[in-house]
DNA sequence: TAGTGGTCTAGACCACGGT
DNA sequence: CCGTGGTCTAGACCACTAG
């Protein structure tokens, strides 16, 4: 077996979701009529779907079913308050450099696992903005290993995770995470747009992800005068 | 059976582990172990296992064992790092100001819900250390009502919310955040030790409880020079 | 009452880690 | 090699939801 059987009805049920077979408020197949399509017992199809629970794809419900979720788009916990989320139709990605290889740099905003440093690297950068007013800077580094062309492939809807999600069955699965307010240097502040010595907010991250040495490491500085970064969580 | 048998094992376990019975490096027993001590069987015991997994007491290794791991404290989720958690022993907390009834001001760090401007308003403010290094300042807001005695009462462990959870049981339950970095003012940069000018960073949090009626209303000014906002998150 | 998810038993085989 | 955790089977009883 290639792959666990729990897996392989884990990644039938996801795609389904995300191509929209089962939409969202819909209810998957029972857990017993899981267990007669594929010729598994119940702990096999519990597994599978107790996966999809952790990862945000459908809602458990006592005696009634498993219940598609909309799926909390977290950028790790972080969603960037008035922007991606509330602004919405106005925010728009601007790709200062599309995905690379280059060499892994001397620092990253965390340091990374052993084993991931033996790929190479690949690395983009973008700017977003709302409206017209640019106000974030993003920069990306992570391993190429497993990723086949991804440098080729365009972004799913423009998203990152998304193309992870769709393309590499790859999902975000938690996040580390540093803030730091600091003087924006000449850089920040061209792109910015603003006058070197504002404060600006750095967001340093590292999203662990359901693929084993695959981990996201970003700076995010981030203009918070007018958009400040907003943070929902419910417990 | 007023709890189920797996939530059982898992309750001595952790109270094991938070009492240092088994120490963190340490190995639990295995589950084949588990299952004759308790007379369950493995999926009882993995059962256990799984819920002290997410919740981070533990971490698994095929081959060898569940090893308890050192425990990522979440205070709603903002840690501060090498502070409360890695500076641990040589942190200081200095009370500004005692709680004591104000009225409400005219702007929370978020709009207040309706019901809870009708009770009187207690404030309090602290300033947290490293050792002698002024760090962070942080300012509250909640209501008062229902929270008898509560100015007279000294904090369990000097914890603002130790006390609501053992003296009132009101727990967390969830938490709504802003960061904007901004320039000390003259107040902060008094406190804080800094120069006015200097950037710091602003989080503006309302937490909610499982007190209907209750929020906390806080802010926090930072000073992420030397030891910036740690926030360490696990899906 | 029928169907759902939540818990639990009593086995089995496998892959990994260290001896 | 043995013990560990990872997966899986084939059942069982319970609590919850809804017609």
């Amino acid at each position: 077996m290639a792959q666990t059987r729990y897996r392989q009805i884990y990644n039938i049920l996801k795609s389904r979701i995300q191509q929209g077979t089962y939409a969202i408020g819909d209810y998957l197949p029972s857990e017993n009529e899981l267990c007669k399509t594929y010729k598994i017992t119940r702990t096999t199809a519990r597994k599978a779907l107790d996966e999809l629970l952790k990862e945000g794809f459908i809602e458990k419900q006592h005696g009634k079913g498993s219940k598609v979720k909309e799926r909390r788009q977290s950028l790790g916990l972080l969603t960037v308050k008035g922007f991606s989320e509330a602004v919405g139709e106005n925010v728009r990605t601007i790709i200062l450099q599309k995905p690379q290889i280059l060499s892994w740099p001397k620092e990253l905003p965390f340091p990374a696992d052993e084993n991931e440093l033996n790929a190479p690297c690949i690395y983009f950068e973008r700017l977003r903005c709302v409206g017209d007013v640019p106000v974030m800077t993003e920069s990306n580094w992570f391993s190429a290993h497993g990723l086949n062309r991804f440098l080729d492939c365009e972004f799913v809807d423009g998203s990152f995770f998304k193309t992870l999600s769709r393309k590499y069955l790859i999902e975000v699965t938690g996040s580390e995470q540093e803030l730091r307010a600091l003087f924006a240097d000449e850089k920040s502040a061209y792109l910015l747009k603003i006058e070197q010595g504002f404060p600006i907010l750095r967001i340093s991250i590292k999203f662990t992800t359901s693929k084993p040495d695959l981990n996201i490491y970003s700076y995010l500085y981030c203009n918070t005068e007018k958009y400040p970064i907003g943070n929902i969580y419910t417990h």
